[in-house]
DNA sequence: GAAGATTGAACGGTCAATCTTC
DNA sequence: GAAGATTGACCGTTCAATCTTC
């Protein structure tokens, strides 16, 4: 485990946070909390769609024909299986996609795009690219974006070392 | 949908992710799924708080007087007004904190921490740090969590840049 | 009239229970 | 029985409308 400066461990043992970790920890939590408001917020306006179902959307098209089981697009999209279910609810009934039954194993179930939602993926994403663009990739520096992403890979991985434990 | 490697300005004007941009972003999202649903899951079970609500009962507590202006929560847990209003009234309810008209202002309304709402933000606070460290802090060595704070100010700033605009 | 704050309806996500297929 | 998926009830957030105080 890495120790910092100045968080020493008190009488009862809890390592508090320096200014400096509280800083990051305190804009971390901003940047959650906003980007994806701010993104959600255009999605919506150009297209209707909230952020989750648009890179469900997308992570649909990019499949050679466009379809893809249920728990692996759970799995895509970092969302939990009922997560997947409720939204697939409502893309279906907007005619955006539909699901069939794997005929190889029948406790599958794919989703599959329409052409419907096809286009409007296609339509929605220049706007929704430029606006990811202006406000992650082209307000950091490419070393910047490298280092984002390296932290952001560490802290995924911590994350997935603990989602299964105990067992 | 499918795009090529390279981030080349198409006919339509789309500057589309490169890999590296893509696999950054990506990774943003991932954590901005992950992370504060491993913390909300951690001060629910512990506290009965979910993160907004332990964030504002938190800042409440840093203040001289346990009291801060509705308005002002807002800015600082970046939460709408209304969300504040709804989450007030539900520590409000469990008797953790309660309103009254800023004598000097009464347009202002003050949220004040009561010795309840102290104790259960003094209680909770260990095992949330401890989190926070787990998967965030500790994951990262200096120089990554000074590289992710810094991206994370200029992302902010790009942020707030449009907030007000036009006016 | 404008700023600060509240309200209620609509919507989206979570959780636990359930169903289906292997 | 277990894995994949769905369902419905409950809870929290958003949005637009409203209220209060200056």
């Amino acid at each position: 485990m890495v120790r910092s400066k100045v968080a020493e461990p008190e009488p009862g043992g809890t390592r508090w946070l320096d200014d400096e970790e509280r800083a990051a920890w305190l804009g971390v939590m901003a940047v959650i909390l906003k980007l994806p408001a701010a993104l959600d917020s255009q999605l919506t306006r150009s297209a209707q769609l909230t952020l989750f179902e648009y890179l469900l959307l997308a992570r649909l098209s990019e499949q050679p024909e466009r379809r893809l089981r249920m728990s692996t697009l759970a799995t895509l999209t970092n969302g939990s299986l009922s997560r997947l279910s409720h939204v697939a609810d409502r893309l279906e009934k907007r005619g955006l996609l539909y699901r069939e039954r794997d005929p190889e194993n029948g406790r599958y179930m794919m989703a599959i795009l329409t052409p419907a939602g096809y286009e409007l993926v296609v339509k929605a994403a220049p706007g929704h690219v430029q606006k990811v663009r202006e406000l992650l990739i082209d307000a950091l520096s490419p070393d910047q974006l490298r280092a984002l992403q390296d932290a952001g890979a560490h802290v995924l991985a911590q994350l997935d070392s603990g989602s299964n434990w105990p067992p």
